[in-house]
DNA sequence: TGTACATCAGTGAACGCGCGTTCACTGATGTAC
DNA sequence: TGTACATCAGTGAACGCGCGTTCACTGATGTAC
């Protein structure tokens, strides 16, 4: 049976979690260490006793967003997959859902800050390399059988390149966007349409 | 015939072009007012006699790139078209182009800043989904006749999103990212392929 | 062509502000007997 | 169960630094006669 968590370690998970929905939110850079300490009710002065430096908390922020937008999207599926339909069709579904557009704070980390991961030293870039690896793997699960990696890359780069071209235009094009995006997607790799 | 434009027009050209390149390779805050008057050779001081505000000059900067882009990408096409194949082939073997995944630079302004492009303010947003509509009226006028704007999107949204991934992931991933993207735009929607 | 003056374009010091990080301290929690 | 002490977790003032913006000034350019 797992320990009673201390109560540093519950500070430390509030803080997690508070900065993965801030930086998807605003950007690594737009949310700064004190106000991540305030949202999570403590004052910014501890914030070292709980990691080393900003960009390791951002590698930390960033894992715990990646996992628990997995998660989300596993059990989006899962009630999908319910009412019938392929698994890839269950994923585009939830994935390209017209509320993710708005929801960006508990969205795909990948679409929230791809074009800003290339910026960012080392060990953010390696644990940005891992988010992505770790969607492009769920995309692929829900592929056929013989379909390669690169297939899987390929539908992983295009429904994250259209929830960042649907925030970006917003309204009515940005919706037209994704229904654009999930039809395509569905006809294209479904396993159980003939193409 | 065109007026000799004036010192003060040249100044705010090279500005212009200096934070084009600028927010393209460190993104719109990565770099400061003075950073850029003094890579265009001029002290930051006489920055307000050219902008009213830091966020004007990225309007300025974003038409810049973006115009200056499509020029680049028109001229690519032109060159690959000289050797036969569609004008959708021309583009895509011309944005999808491994060189692209290193020049940000010179790049595509979409694909540099996608995911920070709802965070600006008004002004900048509003450039953002002019520069977005221009790449897609490109794409749109190399597709069949028939195609619609949604699907012009898709197509733009498809290669903004491979080129962000290659970025992110770089080396071989990065490199097999664009192939497959290339042929499968070509496969599915170039107008001598019949599918 | 030369001189006197007005305008223009850019300079560099200064401003208030917020950032990431450090550190001496404090109050709360846990442990030993 | 109660007391004494050690450790833990968080506080808040302070640091050096770089940012966007302002402004009084200067030297160069252009214009009038």
């Amino acid at each position: 049976m797992q320990k009673a968590p201390t109560r540093k370690e519950l500070s430390h998970a509030r803080i997690v979690d508070v900065a993965s929905r801030a930086i998807r939110r605003t950007g690594y850079h737009g949310v700064g260490v004190a106000d991540i300490m305030k949202e999570a009710g403590l004052t910014h002065g501890g914030f070292y006793a709980h990691f080393a430096s900003r960009d390791a908390m951002l590698v930390e922020a960033m894992q715990h967003a990646g996992q628990s937008n997995l998660a989300s999207l596993a059990r989006g599926m899962t009630h999908r997959l319910r009412k019938g339909g392929s698994r890839l069709r269950a994923l585009v579904e939830t994935y390209l859902n017209d509320a993710h557009i708005d929801r960006t704070e508990d969205g795909c980390i990948v679409a929230a800050l791809a074009s800003e991961m290339t910026r960012e030293d080392d060990a953010v870039r390696e644990e940005a390399r891992r988010r992505i690896a770790a969607m492009v793997a769920l995309v692929q699960s829900t592929l056929p059988e013989d379909a390669d990696l690169a297939q899987a890359q390929l539908v992983t780069a295009t429904m994250v390149g259209a929830l960042q071209m649907a925030r970006a235009l917003g309204g009515k094009a940005g919706r037209s966007i994704l229904a654009q995006t999930r039809q395509a997607l569905i006809e294209r790799h479904d396993p159980g349409i003939p193409h």
